[in-house]
DNA sequence: AGCAGCATCAGCCAAAAGGCTGAGAGACCA
DNA sequence: TGGTCTCTCAGCCTTTTGGCTGATGCTGCT
C-alpha cells in the first residue's frame, strides 16, 4: 500500500482541520499541506507536488477554484484534483469538470464517500457525489435545456436585475435580440417570466 | 478553570470534526455531543445539557437552524446558543438573534474567535464576527430600511418568481396592495425593478 | 451543397409591471 | 386625543415585458 499525499485548499480553518482529522484515520492518506486560496494552493502544489489536490470552489477573496484548477492543469501538473464543496449547481460542475477535475464530492458527503474519491482519484477514476452524478445525467439525456454561451452570458446579467434596454447597452446587440434570447431561456428553465428566471439562476444554476 | 461542555450542530461530518478538532487544542473545551439535524440537536441537548450550543443553521433536511434554536428557548434550557455559520445574510442574523441565538459567527473566523465567542457566550456575553456586527450596525442607523413583516413575507414569496396576481392570491390581497407593498420594498432595498430586487433578496437578504 | 444551430434583428399586440396620488381602518404609543 | 406605522385598496398613465411570426448572416458538420 502506498502512501497518498493529499494537499487540502479551503478558505476556511473548520474544514480544513475536519478534513485533515478524517484524513487521518486512515493510514494511506498524508496530508502534506493546506492551503487557504487558490494562490496559495498554486504555491503549495509547487513545494510539496502532491498526488491529489481536495479543493473548495468558493475562496472567499481572490482566485477562485476554478481557476485555481485551470492554472494547475497548465502547469501541466500530475496532480488529480477533486472539487469538494457545499452546492451542485450545474454551472460549477460544468466548469469544474471542464476546467480539470478528477471529480466533484458534496461536503454533506460521508467519510466513507471521501476516501473512495480520494484513493479513486489517484488511479485515474472520476468520483462523484449522486446528487452531481444525476445533474450531469441529466444534461446529457436534454440537451436542448443546456444553454449557449451567449444564453449563459445574458442570464448572468440579468440576474444582476437589468432591463431589456440595459442587457441590449451591456451586450452591444438590439432589445430586439435580447428578446429572442430572453425566450430561448425561459424555454430552457421552464418558466415564463425574467423574475422565476432570475431565482431559477440564482439558486439552480448557483449564478451569484 | 472549569470545564466547558459543548455541543456541535451541523449537517456536515467535516464540519463537524474539525470543530471538534479545534476545540480539542484547547484544555477548557468539552465537546459532549455532536448533531447533524435540529431534530437531534433538542435531543442531545435533553441527554448532555451542555453549556454551549454551536449551531449552523443550514441543515440540509429537516428542521432547520433557526427553529431548533427557537425550540431550545422554549424548553427553558439554560444553554447559549453560538450560530456557527456561512452567510452573514441580514435576515438570518435578525432571525436568529430574534430566536435566541447569543453569538454569530461566520465559518471562516479564525480558531481564537471561535475560543474566545465560546468562552464569550457562558459567561453571557454577545459574540459576533465583524461582518456581522456592521450588518447590525447598518440597520440600526437606517432602520428605515428595514423591512415590515409583511414586505418581508411578499418578497420571500417574490423570489419565487410569482407575479403581482400570483402574489395577491397567494396573500389575499388585492393587486394594488401588491403594488403598493412592492414600491415600499423596491425603495427600502434601493431597487427599481422585481427583478433587482430578486436578486438583492436572494443574495442579500439570503432568502433561498 | 445542404442542413442545423447560433446570433442577430423587426414588427405587432396583449399582458404585466411600475410611478403617482390619495385614502381608509386598525394598532400602538406618547 | 393625536400622531405614526402598517396594511389595505383604487384609478390613471407610461414603460416594460412577453408571445408570436418571420427573416438574415455565419459557422460547422455531413
Amino acid at each position: 500500500m502506498t502512501t497518498i499525499s493529499v494537499l487540502l485548499v479551503d478558505d476556511h480553518m473548520v474544514v480544513r482541520s475536519g478534513l485533515k482529522a478524517l484524513l487521518g484515520t486512515q493510514p494511506d492518506f498524508d496530508v502534506v499541506a493546506e492551503a487557504a486560496s487558490g494562490e496559495e494552493a498554486l504555491e503549495l502544489v509547487e513545494q510539496h507536488s502532491p498526488a491529489v489536490v481536495v479543493m473548495d470552489l468558493a475562496m472567499g477573496a481572490g482566485m477562485d477554484g476554478i481557476e485555481a484548477i485551470r492554472q494547475l492543469r497548465q502547469r501541466n501538473g500530475r496532480q488529480a484534483i477533486l472539487v469538494f464543496t457545499t452546492y451542485d449547481s450545474d454551472a460549477d460542475i460544468v466548469r469544474a469538470v471542464d476546467a480539470g477535475a478528477m471529480g466533484y464530492l458534496l461536503k454533506d458527503a460521508s467519510p466513507d464517500e471521501i476516501f473512495a474519491a480520494i484513493r479513486g482519484a489517484v488511479q485515474g477514476k472520476s468520483v462523484m457525489s449522486a446528487p452531481v452524478a444525476s445533474r450531469l445525467f441529466q444534461q446529457l439525456r436534454n440537451p436542448d435545456e443546456v444553454l449557449t454561451p451567449r444564453e449563459a452570458e445574458l442570464l448572468s446579467l440579468l440576474t444582476e436585475g437589468l432591463s431589456n434596454r440595459e442587457l441590449g447597452q451591456r451586450l452591444f446587440i438590439s432589445e430586439a435580440t435580447v428578446k429572442t434570447h430572453l425566450a430561448h431561456i425561459y424555454a430552457k428553465l421552464g418558466v415564463e417570466t425574467r423574475a422565476a428566471a432570475i431565482a431559477t439562476a440564482i439558486r439552480r444554476e448557483g449564478m451569484r
